[in-house]
DNA sequence: CCTACCGATCGGTAGG
DNA sequence: CCTACCGATCGGTAGG
């Protein structure tokens, strides 16, 4: 009954394999995703699943493209209309925090996840994850560069440390929400990302005109 | 040959295998620690190496035992002779910081690998995990509580919010070394930890005249 | 602490 | 996309 299926019904059966196997990784791992458990979920054979991506390890990597276009959809999408520099990085920074808020991926941001499983093991697996770190890590360098030359944030504000901080925030919100389920963890979040690129105005897309303080080393 | 040890030799085994364990739980994760693996390095029977724990959860909440103890020693130790308050707090997140650089355990920090692996898995082990930051957090949180109270840092300093931005700035250095072996991430760590606590004096001890600047929000 | 074994599951293949 | 199978490995147990 199911061998020679048409292209159509092949693609929509590996976008649902894909599917589910976002959800079984983002709460079990990319390692922790067997072909025969997502089988048994989808109701298929072993070697069914396997066809349409040929081994273990190229269906990792197709999770994580799929995982990838979600994250895009999610937090770089709603940049787009804001304008470029402090205000554009402003809403990826809300987006970020609201999509780890949110749980899209139920088992927490699918990529912190995936960068702590593979960051000892070389191999595309781990080179796919580092290159989609490197690719955002670069789009908020991109639009902090903007801001500071610009003026929106002060002349001494180092893009490089301001992204490391916005990592790090991030990471801390993962965590807080993950494993302490720690409802006040979003607010923190949010206090110190405007601490950092102050508060927006009222008018979307309206220019501020008070950049916020740098957080320097009085001591120095 | 091998049965009916003494208790010291007993012992001495655990001790071994529990060495093993971290080093293997350290790149692969408390989940990729497998018995038969452990035996064929250690040159022992999968029951040999069984007995000493009873069960895999055992072993798991041992080796997180065994990692506990090596980051106390590693961080909370050298703080104990600074004064309590600022100083201390400095001296606890310059050693944090330092642990990580030096990459005490190979595959990154034990618990923060531990916490993503078993964040979605309830049982013993996340458990554990949890009180494990839990303390730590704590312990934190006192000393920022005391450098408020003693006027070292910013009176609108929230201890909460200065804990959550230093756990944020240590998982970011983590995962800057983990994953993309850069080597100059435990200097912008340094400087962020600067910016929330100022430079220490150069007398060891010293009580600083001067506060940093809290982190505020410009635009309020 | 060993040998010898258990059922279950792993990723993957042959052949249709 | 299936059935039927492969060798390897998993955690764990029996019995000594």
């Amino acid at each position: 009954m199911s061998p020679r299926k048409s292209v159509a019904e092949a693609l929509s059966t590996r976008a649902a394999i894909l599917d589910r196997s976002v959800a079984i990784a983002s709460a079990e791992g990319l390692e922790g995703l067997t072909i025969g458990r997502l089988a048994g979920d989808l109701g298929m054979s072993k070697a069914g699943v396997l066809g349409h991506f040929g081994s273990k390890e190229a269906l990792q990597l197709a999770v994580l493209a799929r995982a990838g276009e979600v994250f895009r959809a999610e937090v770089w999408e709603p940049a787009i209309p804001a304008a470029p520099g402090l205000a554009r990085l402003r809403v990826l920074c809300e987006a970020w925090i609201s999509y780890l808020e949110r749980e899209v991926f139920p088992g927490g941001c699918f990529f912190v996840a995936a960068a702590h499983e593979f960051d000892g093991r070389p191999g595309p697996v781990r080179d796919a994850v580092e290159s989609r770190f490197d690719a955002w890590r670069g789009r908020l360098r991109k639009e902090a560069g903007r801001a500071v030359d610009a003026g929106e944030l002060p002349e001494r504000t180092d893009p490089g440390q301001l992204v490391f901080d916005l990592l790090g925030t991030a990471m801390a919100l993962n965590h807080a929400i993950q494993l302490h389920r720690d409802p006040r963890a979003p607010e923190l979040a949010r206090r110190t990302v405007q601490a950092r690129l102050g508060r927006p105005a009222a008018a979307t897309g309206q220019v501020r005109r008070d950049p916020p303080e740098p957080a320097t080393d009085p001591a120095r």
